[in-house]
DNA sequence: CAAGTCTGTAACACAATTGTAACACTCTTG
DNA sequence: CAAGAGTGTTACAATTGTGTTACAGACTTG
């Protein structure tokens, strides 16, 4: 595409299908016509590892997963002005059109790997297709979605997720992540259950 | 047409009867007569895919629908500005005199696919056909299709559309939407219920 | 390996939410 | 002030969502 194209920066999934971005990014590093063209990478790992290896290759940003629209956004921005490789307003014209039927998205989407949380339509994409979650529902994958990884007890749930006052059993948790998982497809098991703990969103 | 005339800018509906804009958009740009001519997609869609290939075929700008005609004035003057493939004035000369009869419209007409908000005659349109709406009615399907597809809940709605300081129920919201359903003929079910969370206008 | 604990889930009853007709009240408008 | 349109509330029906419980497995622990 380097012969076709110029480019101001580049967006790259640690994990590609057939390729790694960093694979990928060496790759270009090499590349007499596509060096010093900013790249920022996109990964749901977040290990030390990772980051330094992208830092290695010339990785001018690090978004891990789960983000949200709005900051993937300033962080392009950022990088743009940052680099000054090229004015802000072609890229961001570039971009507007591209963002105008989703803006959307730029208020409060949350994204996994797979998944993205609508909060504007209220829906949950899987896989791109909608799936359509009760109010708790929701709430409930949003929490453990924005807080991947972390192991949060029953009643802590109960907590931030039912609405202030009301009184249940921590069963009840249980049945609604159940629900929840039939909704979820082939990524219910994202859902753990940590026996003795309670429940995480794990990628 | 290119044999006759010659064009400053193309203004392409991606679902044109016979032809979808995007093929369109690829002969012309076979086409040495037509090249180098700005375009611009108007679009009901607004997936990933569709605003990729539009970019790709060179567009320049790409408004979803529902759209106001006056965003879309603003957006063709700002590509021929860009452009500068044509100055503006003689391109406003041959676009204004069309504008004249509706010249209303340029005020605040909101357009999604077979309605028409015809905010300079209090009226909207379905399929052409006038329906007398009264002013909550107006005013709530108003802001409903100007942010489709966002789900509002009722307070939200109460506050943006009920005049300030008056105190309603939020059950009001929903007699209003029955109400509104009634008027719109076979375009009811557009305005959506999600259980739990509000309502929404989804095209 | 057995007793005890924890979790998954179906089923049920009930709780909450929504659609809608009816009615009373308000606000115009002439 | 009368007529008519518009609007908010309420009641009840229809729909949808939710909590609890019971039982079956799974897991833990000594």
């Amino acid at each position: 595409m380097f012969n076709v194209q110029r480019y101001d920066l580049l967006l790259l999934d640690v994990m590609m299908s057939g390729m790694s971005g960093f694979s990928l990014a060496h790759r270009l590093k090499m590349d007499v016509r596509s060096r010093h063209i900013p790249i920022i990478f996109l990964t749901a790992r977040d290990t030390e590892n990772d980051v330094i290896t992208g830092l290695n290759l010339g990785a001018d940003d690090y978004i891990a997963k789960p983000f949200s629209l709005r900051e993937l956004m300033a962080r392009v921005g950022a990088v743009l002005r940052r680099t000054g490789r090229s004015r802000i307003e072609p890229a961001m014209r570039t971009i507007e059109p591209a963002m105008r039927g989703s803006e959307h998205a730029m208020k409060d989407s949350t994204v996994a790997e797979g998944l993205v949380i609508d909060d504007w339509r209220k829906v949950i994409l899987i896989d791109g297709v909608e799936a359509q979650l009760s109010r708790t529902e929701f709430d409930l994958l949003r929490l453990l979605i924005t807080e991947t990884g972390h192991v949060f007890s029953r009643q802590e749930l109960i907590d931030r997720v039912w609405p202030r006052g009301v009184v249940v059993t921590e069963r009840t948790v249980d049945v609604c992540v159940t629900r929840l998982r039939k909704k979820m497809g082939h990524y219910a098991t994202r859902l753990v259950t940590k026996p003795g703990f309670g429940y995480s969103y794990t990628s």
